[in-house]
RNA sequence: GGGCCCGUAGCUCAGCGGUUAGAGCAGGGGACUCAUAAUCCCUUGGUCGUAGGUUCGAUCCCUACCGGGCCUACCA
């Protein structure tokens, strides 16, 4: 009996379950359920991702023990994952006795083969929060091109890669202090003397598609494998490493481990043995990730299998991002939407189908595009698979399905016999094309629907015979489709198994059509969407739940001033560009009598070049204190008469009524400079 | 700097060493009225990124370039 083990990547459970996590949830899903619905022993198992710096921080700032924001983070991810339809067979965390047993037995097997190496590593260490700091924990002034604001691995502003011990002016992000170098015993994990292994296990025996192949061929298997980093020094929320106290696993080395542990869970919740699904040549084990943690999966991870007699995976699935409207997920722009978010608005069921209707085996990214999610659910669930039901339940309902099939020009046992096709594209992860099938076998359905006219045929109380075979052959094109859409529309396959009376189960019921049997009463199966649902969903998105808590070192500025004089209508770049904005030197100030607000400047270009300014800024700025420094005007103005001479421009300031401040560019600008 | 992937109709994507390069959506015209303004028929639309090369023949293979995306473990 061919068994199956699958897994997604386990949520980090620092967040919550947003829309592009679900690519992979629904991806996996989808499989999942065609394994089982071809009659395979299929499990999926999950879990949280519980351990690391994030999760310590976070239980600090919310004032939780990191026990308790895990569990309740988990309840959270498993309300989400229930919404959309993820079915797992076990959602464990890597926090289990179950997760901690296997990290051991991993970690007493790298031992025996000497593959632990142990050496000191300096560190920046935040005394005032009593820990080690990440990367991303520290900011400080590049040390290579002085960009300040620089996280502690490398520099946006010149790309430079440095250690966080060289940067200036380090700052802990943590408490705001400066931390101290400290150094700290870590073990490491000598992936290099695998190095032949891995060389083989990635590129033969397609465990893993090509581009990914190749990407690990060229980039970390072409010199050796540098060791990895494995134990974080204490304090650390994670499993302590039994033989080296005060020191903790990293959180991805126990992160993949946790499959193990929910595994585990599963097996002793239903007499199972773990050895048949972990060690045995009869389980094949399908993991399915993100392109980010492709690193962990295809070298760290099938090491540490080898290592320890474990199988190793028969494949790898690889995907790529989410982008929404073609673009990253954006908090601002309401495109980073959580799972929560869109069940309280949508229907799983269309992101499910869009999903599928775009996933390939391949790493590319996938773009949710909001005016194509809506016209593809409506045009191809709506309109055209559900509407098969809805155009001709209704005529079966007093008939009912005939007893033998009739003649349907070969409709059915071509849709019967693409379901190899369809299969075929399931399995391997080009549900894309599956889809494709699927719909050009339910444009055939409504032609021959078209064809026949059952709306005629009812008015003709003689030909009632022929109306009940015209809609037996139109039903049954329906649950074809429904059967082989069940892995990606589960409630679509159960309704259609009410609609019957007969429960869709197997792959094989898509073989043979459903004869003499009652029509039940149809109800629609799935709505169009609402264009306004989703513009419902995304301003709810608008506003974050998640207020990403600001660093202390930036203040937060409230948004009076923006409401107070709210934006102007976009502009194109030519049009911003025809404002020629230049440095400019004050060379002469004074008041004008007579003038409430003005105040007379001479600026000066550079050279000779000066013009005649009149500036609302009197009773902001004395006039002598302006002369010398350099402001910002705008120079091409049309000159413009006042009533006290001319003004042949203006100087840029911020504020209003009360409250004027002047701009002025950083040191070292020259006069007559264009701002760009 | 290096690597991987991609560039086919307005949009999303199939396809592929060999007749005249396809589908869905969008656009245009018509039909129908059973169905959730669904469905059906007809139709407009492409120098298959550019330039070379291999070949009897290239959208497909090779090379370079241009454009886009992603990755880059203390960089190779």
């Amino acid at each position: 009996m061919r068994r199956i083990l699958v897994t997604s990547a386990l949520p980090y459970a620092n967040g919550h379950i947003h829309i592009g996590h679900l690519v992979e949830y629904i991806q996996t899903d989808v499989w999942v359920r065609f394994q089982k619905l071809r009659g395979r022993c299929c499990r999926y198992f999950c879990a949280d991702d519980t351990h690391g710096t994030a999760i310590m921080i976070r239980a600090r700032q919310e004032g939780l023990g990191e026990e308790e924001l895990i569990a309740r983070m988990r309840q959270d991810h498993v309300a989400d994952f229930t919404g959309f339809q993820i079915e797992f067979d076990n959602y464990g965390s890597t926090n289990s006795p179950e997760t901690r047993r296997y990290c051991g037995e991993i970690w007493s097997s790298l031992r025996k083969a000497g593959l632990v190496d142990e050496r000191a590593v300096t560190q920046l260490y935040d005394a005032q929060a009593g820990t080690f700091l990440a990367d991303r924990f520290v900011k400080g002034t590049c040390p290579k091109c002085g960009a300040t604001g620089q996280y502690g691995d490398n520099c946006d502003k010149c790309g430079a890669h440095y250690n966080p011990t060289d940067l200036i002016d380090p700052v802990s992000t943590l408490s705001g202090t400066t931390p101290e170098i400290r150094t700290a015993d870590h073990l490491f994990v000598n992936i290099e003397k695998l190095h032949p292994f891995l060389e083989e296990w990635t590129q033969r025996g397609g465990h893993l598609q090509s581009e990914v192949a190749n990407y690990l061929a060229g980039h970390f298997l072409g010199e050796p494998l540098h060791d990895w980093d494995v134990s974080r020094p204490a304090p650390y929320f994670g499993f302590e490493i039994p033989d080296s106290p005060g020191n903790y696993w990293y959180v991805w080395f126990d992160a993949c481990i946790g499959y193990m542990g929910s595994t585990q869970q599963w097996c002793d919740r239903h007499g199972e043995r773990f050895e048949d699904w972990w060690r045995s040549p009869d389980t094949e084990i399908h993991h399915f990730i993100g392109k980010d943690i492709t690193y962990f999966h295809t070298l760290f991870w099938p090491a540490l299998l080898h290592v320890s007699g474990f199988s190793l995976p028969e494949k790898v699935h690889i995907h790529g991002f989410l982008t929404v409207n073609g673009e990253k997920m954006s908090k601002s722009k309401g495109t980073f939407i959580r799972a929560s978010t869109y069940l309280e608005h949508l229907d799983p069921a269309y992101l499910r189908y869009y999903y599928a209707s775009k996933l390939a085996s391949r790493v590319d990214d996938i773009d949710l595009n909001f005016d194509e999610f809506i016209a593809k659910v409506n045009a191809d669930m709506v309109g055209n698979v559900v509407n098969l039901a809805s155009r001709t339940a209704k005529f079966a309902a007093t008939t009912g399905l005939a007893t033998s099939y009739p003649d349907d020009g070969g409709l059915f046992a071509q849709a019967a016999t693409d379901g190899q096709a369809i299969a075929e594209s399931y399995e391997a992860g080009d549900y894309a094309k599956a889809i494709r099938l699927i719909l050009a076998a339910g444009d055939r359905a409504n032609q021959f629907v078209e064809q026949r006219a059952p709306w005629n045929l009812r008015k003709d109380p003689a030909k009632v015979d022929e109306l009940r075979d015209v809609c037996t052959i139109g039903l049954n094109l329906f649950r074809q489709l429904a059967i082989y859409l069940a892995p990606v529309l589960p409630r679509l396959a159960q309704q259609t198994g009410e609609l019957f009376n007969d429960p869709i189960l197997s792959w094989d019921q898509s073989q043979k059509p459903l004869l003499g049997k009652p029509v039940g009463k149809f109800a629609h199966m799935m709505q169009r969407i609402d264009p306004k649902r989703v513009e419902a969903m995304v301003a709810a998105s608008q506003e974050p739940a998640d207020v990403e808590p600001l660093p202390e070192s930036v203040p937060f500025d409230n948004d009076a001033a923006l409401l107070a004089e709210p934006l102007t209508e976009t502009i194109s770049f030519d049009e911003f560009a025809r404002v020629d904005l230049r440095v400019a030197r004050v060379i002469a100030a004074e008041d004008v009598h007579g003038a409430q607000k003005l105040l007379r400047l001479t600026l000066s270009l550079g050279g000779r070049n000066h013009l005649n300014v009149f500036a609302g800024i009197k009773g902001a700025y004395e006039p002598e204190e302006l002369v010398g420094r350099l402001v910002i005007c705008a120079a091409n103005l049309a000159p413009r008469k006042m009533k006290f001479g001319v003004s042949e421009g203006m100087v840029v300031a911020a504020g209003g009524a009360g409250e004027i401040f002047l701009l002025s560019p950083d040191s070292g600008a020259k006069p007559g400079q264009r701002v760009h």
